[in-house]
DNA sequence: GACAAAAAAGAACGATCGTTCTTTAATTTA
DNA sequence: TAAATTAAAGAACGATCGTTCTTTTTTGTC
């Protein structure tokens, strides 16, 4: 790895700490450059403009996300193992990732659904991935016969992103430490009644 | 109504529609004054500083959101009627109140859950407030008999924001028209589920 | 170690930020 | 309508914003 891109990954450390914390909106070159001891020339050149680096962040913040959440859940059993396991990593991954402020995508998910452009565009086409994702493991755990074959597996990836949501902010801005086992309640009740019958 | 108060309003008018789109964190002293044909200082005056502008701005919102949202449905019959009122109001809210951009309570939510300050504060109890109205609803549709004695209501409530939360990025980020939909079989899922026996 | 290439710093730009003054205009009260 | 009060404008402030230059320093290659 040349310099030039050890630094950039060092930016991009420090970039998603920042985002976490202060979204990905309200990044700037300045408080950046100092926060890694550049200065501001140095570090823009790194990326050439603002909304280069905003999506550098967040294909980082997705390539983590997948690395932390993804990936390992296959190694659980294919079927409602998987989608446990997926579901699981979801709700945890932003402290694995010593993410203080919470997921810089989503953060940006709020930031940007009114702001047309290439940054909401990757914001878009990461959710909607993932919520294929889900549905997709929904579907596996279908054909293993765990779930019902009537199951709705957009309906169920819809659920379980808003499970995710609440969970969210009822952790990070009602302080409730119950969050995450609330959240497993709503996600297995969700799994409950599309249960196939044994 | 005085013209300090009637101008204060108009400035707040347009505060709710520019912080529906982008966000309360976002409005600018500035931005707003143009808006609205003022002067950055006679803006300024009517409220001392930013943050108080903010505050006066989730504190109108709120206020609109319990005049469309919560009062209404006081008027469906105490019980499961009034709790799906209150479902269904919420979900439609800021387009009925012409907001373009969604909830700028929700907005703040995001912006403000790592900035300690009067602002988190405000909008940290605004929503407390509200999982608590909804919490009540649901009680009163236990004592009505509707709903299972053993129903946790704050679980209940939990799962409630969880819908709305997935129904507005469904629509608004992924725009999908097909996400009030889904909220309503989530939500009449979550209810039947929790339905006494007959 | 010399040389070319890459990386970082430094200085400056116009713009906008929130805020503070002073001055003018509009409104309310007497 | 005159006086007193309030509202709004105007100008300026230091700070920060993203960005563009030029210059210096560091890195990689022969």
């Amino acid at each position: 790895m040349s310099k030039g891109e050890e630094t950039r990954q060092a930016i991009l450390d420090e970039a998603l700490m920042l985002a976490s914390t202060i979204g990905v909106a309200a990044l700037s070159i300045g408080a950046l450059a100092e926060r890694t001891g550049m200065s501001k020339s140095g570090l823009f050149a790194h990326f050439g403009s603002k909304e280069e680096m905003q999506l550098a962040v967040l294909r980082e913040a997705e390539e983590r996300f997948l690395g932390v959440v993804f990936r390992p859940a296959l190694r659980a059993p294919k079927g409602l193992g998987r989608l446990r396991a997926l579901f699981a990593n979801m709700i945890t991954w932003t402290e694995k990732s010593e993410l203080p402020g919470g997921c810089p995508i989503e953060a940006a998910a709020h930031e940007f659904d009114d702001k047309p452009g290439p940054v909401r565009d990757v914001v878009a086409a990461s959710r909607t991935t993932w919520r294929r994702s889900l549905a997709d493991a929904v579907r596996k755990a279908m054909e293993t016969g765990e779930l019902r074959q009537d199951t709705d597996a957009e309906q169920f990836a819809f659920e379980i992103d808003g499970i995710s949501m609440a969970c969210h902010q009822t952790h990070r801005l009602l302080n409730d430490p119950d969050a995450d086992h609330r959240a497993h309640i709503a996600f297995e009740r969700l799994v409950r009644d599309h249960l196939a019958k044994e």
